[in-house]
DNA sequence: ACAGATGATGGCAGCGCTGCCAATCTCATT
DNA sequence: AATGAGATTGGCAGCGCTGCCATCATCTGT
């Protein structure tokens, strides 16, 4: 059965408030004020209105609707997100985390992916301008000089989420992906484990990894045992590009006892391929990761990691959003998941 | 730095249309075509725009913009999408698969998040219908009366995705999720399996896992050898929740020679729980998923699943859409990834 | 019973842009 | 030089809704 519009009736108008109107026996406004509950009308009015919108299959045309309300207080519900991917969980659950708050106080959001790509990012937001949004939440610190004046020339909120280390434009809502490092390399240290070496994706694309990567080194060099090896896998992070890699650097590396993934779907993989070789875990090789991913605390030894608040700090950014509070940023920390695997 | 607008300047309007045209000593409808590269100008006029444009940083605001295109052919540039979960992979890359497509169409998405209930879903059509989109595209067949009667008074084409098993309303791209379950249980009878049991997640929410577990279930009936036993976790699917509801499933019944998964996430957290029972796989328990993740494919031994043509099926929804096709159904199909787990 | 306070309501001018149409300009043809 | 087909351009009426204001109706206190 198709249901397109049927060429027989070529003008085939959509119901409009007026339909309403008329058909309610009441003004234009009346109406108005009645569907948005907003004002003052009779109970005898609003059952009428309901009824014609009813009867007449009303649906109102938010189009139509924010560009009348621009300008004005109530004006633009409607805000913008920009996130890198949507098959990292991390994105969904920021997403999830931060429509949550956003539907509650009745906001519309409008979602652009980048693929990791600043240029994209910088048409997305771009585009997502062009709606008018009351805000803008990113994802990171780091954007390209046009989209930076862009989002600068707005006048806009914007919130930038997940990462703290470094300055935001106005509210930056996350947790510093250095610290995580910091612990991460710390934790290791602290376990004796001295010959460690890091698996990682393609870092120049995700900032946030190298920016853990970065402070995971430091920590090392600073006492006084460096990184003893990497191994990146080309592409975005994935098991098998984890279990691959961690293969090619054990190849190369038979004297590493801990490994540094660039997250847990790295790990994940690399934990596969230490059970499919016979590696002892941790007992041969230990191995950590980052992001704490449901399946990884499934797995026969649960993977020793960190667990971001995800939810928290998209809840975070819709919430900073929303309000009229001062630039700032809010550091909702991380905690480390002592696991099995180190 | 508050970005914030000042409160000393209350009326800062936003540069529209009109302060363009000034600026360019050109008529404002030659600004609309410039910048909508439609219609004909001179270079010269073009140029003249674009430095306006550039110099008073204009942002086209495509609120207006639809508003006032409603109607004509090059309208609605804009699509809903409705899904009911960000979390499992299987909806990302639907959405990736239509937003490639949708984007290079000059398409706007604007998507929804059911969360598996529909009543949210209904009311999730009726917020993205207020947008007036040129299409919807929505997962399922399945819908609530009041949904459905929305998406017929649409006018608008309709694309229902992922499921074939059932009539839909205009178009539908998908696969039979009942012949999967017919095709999963034909292999594990060619394998010589006959104690088999089932691992879901709550099927009353998840419809399509209820149709492949049907599909499923007749054809071990046909072949004389019903379905032994099934453990359904509380919940959405998770690697935990198959880990524990294997655990549980075997507890009951360890004579089970293999086990149909509702999908991959939890066929893993079962794979899990044999490798950390010592439960050989598949020489002991066989194990077959569904919707081949990647990560299944990178565990030591190779989860048997199917794989699902998700990317292209969210390619060939958005395709649907913007062309100008009779309503049909379109089947593409699956593949049974025979791995080393049955 | 009358001024003033509320409560209800309708009218209408935009919001910023696009579609349509008429006006103007250009240029090769005859 | 006149002519017609295109190319280029500007004016302006909406798109459907909301904000603002004027208008009544109703109610309250003295």
């Amino acid at each position: 059965m198709n249901v397109q519009r049927s060429l027989h009736e070529p003008e085939r108008r959509l119901v409009t408030l007026s339909d309403v109107a008329r058909e309610a026996g009441v003004g234009e406004s009346t109406v108005s004020r009645v569907l948005r509950n907003q004002g003052s009308f009779s109970k005898r009015t609003q059952d009428r209105v309901a009824e014609a919108v009813a009867r007449l299959g009303y649906v109102p045309n938010r189009l139509a609707g924010m560009l009348a309300g621009s300008g004005s207080t109530a004006g633009a519900k409607l805000v913008g997100i920009v996130i890198p991917s949507l098959t990292n969980i991390v994105f969904p659950d920021l997403l999830r985390g931060a429509t949550a708050v956003l539907d509650r106080g009745g906001f519309q959001s409008v979602i652009g992916v980048s693929d990791y790509d600043p240029e994209r990012e910088e048409a997305l937001i771009g585009a997502l301008l062009s709606w008018r949004p009351a805000g803008l939440i990113v994802t990171g610190l780091e954007h390209t000089p046009g989209a930076l004046a862009r989002l600068r020339a707005s006048g806009i909120r914007i919130v930038e989420m997940i990462d703290t280390d470094g300055a935001g434009l106005d509210i930056v809502v996350g947790f510093s992906n250095r610290a995580v490092g910091c612990d991460s390399a710390r934790h290791l240290l602290a376990r004796g484990y001295r010959r460690i070496g890091f698996v990682g994706h393609d870092i120049t694309q995700d900032l946030r990894a190298a920016k853990r990567l970065a402070g995971f080194c430091e920590t090392l060099r600073e006492a006084g045992c460096p990184l003893a090896e990497r191994e990146i896998a080309s592409g975005p992070s994935s098991a098998a590009a984890g279990r691959e890699a961690l293969a090619r650097l054990v190849g190369r590396r038979p004297d590493l006892d801990a490994v540094y993934f660039s997250n847990d779907d790295m790990a994940l993989g690399g934990y596969f391929h230490c059970l499919a070789d016979g590696i002892a875990v941790p007992g041969r090789l230990a191995l950590f990761g980052f992001n704490a991913l449901d399946i990884a605390a499934a797995l026969p030894q649960p993977l020793t990691t960190i667990r971001t608040p995800r939810l928290e700090i998209g809840a975070a950014a819709a919430e900073r959003l929303a309000a009229d509070g001062p630039a700032e940023t809010v550091d909702l920390g991380y905690e480390l998941i002592a696991g099995a695997t180190a």
